[in-house]
DNA sequence: GCCCGGAGTGAGTGACTAATCACTCAACAG
DNA sequence: CTGTTGAGTGATTAGTCACTCACTCCGGGC
């Protein structure tokens, strides 16, 4: 019978209009995928997203004909994600006169906290791009994206932005393998917030 | 790991017989695991890894009783071959009175030539970390080993640890996404050689 | 009332894959 | 020659996965 029709009955009566109901059950569809990619990786299976979608397996093929195009819109979502943190970061440090180079490194850490999934999404993508060529595009998209807006909002040098995105892949790498549970001396170095005087 | 290290035993001069020892065969198929585990990923099937050792799917298993037990004693192998490469770096520039530090980050940019497999098997162990119980403590285990090497054989300051390791994560997922084979101003950038003033 | 189209699903299917098992054969000791 | 042991395999199994299809349900237009 209805299995998991208990799951999320009381559907907001006032729901966005702009949205037809497929494209917001899409929508829907890509925050669980982000979620259960971010946990279990590209081989998390289908139906466990659907599942915490709330929708059948079935339905899921319906929305997105094949795995790759539905792994593509969550690393694309949670990409997107990332990059709206630091373009406000970077445009709040503006307005207030602060350092944006500064304002976007702290985003990073702050992003471990609110918003692991799209750090842990990151890595897995790195995987991805190994193999699938669609997702070697998207990572480079987001890559290019976010070197350009370094660039552009905080006037940072070469050397200065790869050592940015240097100190990014560390804290990428360090959240992927759980090193904040190790009591230990290189996980409490390597996974320390980053002093004044960095440099 | 001590079960599977005798990797060169002495081969009995007397008697030259066909067949090979388990241990000559596990070691075998070990190196053919690490190869084919860096270029698909922890998802590669043990049918193509015992084809590519030349043995059968049915006698990998009996050399190694399960899949991560596999892959745990390939990443072993993969980050000992690592870990040798800067020791030796290391130990190269001491004698001859070079910066250590440095010589340790220009073993890291020779090993991506020399030994892509390795790296890539260290990228794909951060997801295993993710999942995998065993695969997340053999990758700790590896951080800890060469944070501790690169304190002791170069006096770094653990902010210039924190930075050696930042870089080298970099280099690790420039390489796993194929960054060198794009041409666009942030692939230049973040693959490019360290300058002598890096800081 | 009746059709039509879209939301949504139950029940599969074929392809694969980790792991098992029953078995063969080579080598050697006595 | 014979019994034993370890190397090695073909065939199979149990389970999982991506993906499909025939179907139901429901609201709106005629």
């Amino acid at each position: 019978m209805s299995a998991y029709s208990h799951l999320q009955m009381t559907s907001p009566a006032t729901t966005q209009r702009t949205l037809s109901t497929a494209e917001q059950r899409r929508a829907e569809l890509v925050e669980a995928a982000v979620r259960v990619f971010a946990e279990r990786g590209y081989a998390a299976p289908t139906t466990e997203i659907a599942k915490a979608a709330g929708i059948s397996q079935a339905y899921l093929f319906r929305l997105f004909p094949t795995k790759p195009d539905l792994f593509a819109a969550a690393y694309e979502v949670a990409s997107n994600r990332m990059y709206e943190a630091f373009a406000q970061a970077a445009a709040e440090a503006k307005a207030s006169g602060e350092d944006p180079l500064e304002a976007m490194g702290r985003a990073y850490t702050d992003l471990i906290r609110r918003d692991r999934e799209v750090l842990l999404m990151q890595i897995h993508s790195y995987v991805g791009a190994g193999i699938d060529d669609a997702a070697r595009a998207a990572v480079h998209r987001c890559f290019e994206r976010l070197y350009d807006l370094l660039r552009r909002e905080t006037g940072a040098s070469e050397q200065e932005a790869k050592q940015w995105f240097a100190y990014g892949m560390l804290i990428n790498v360090m959240a992927a393998i759980h090193a904040d549970e190790v009591d230990a001396e290189w996980a409490q170095v390597l996974t320390q917030e980053p002093e004044e005087g960095d440099c």
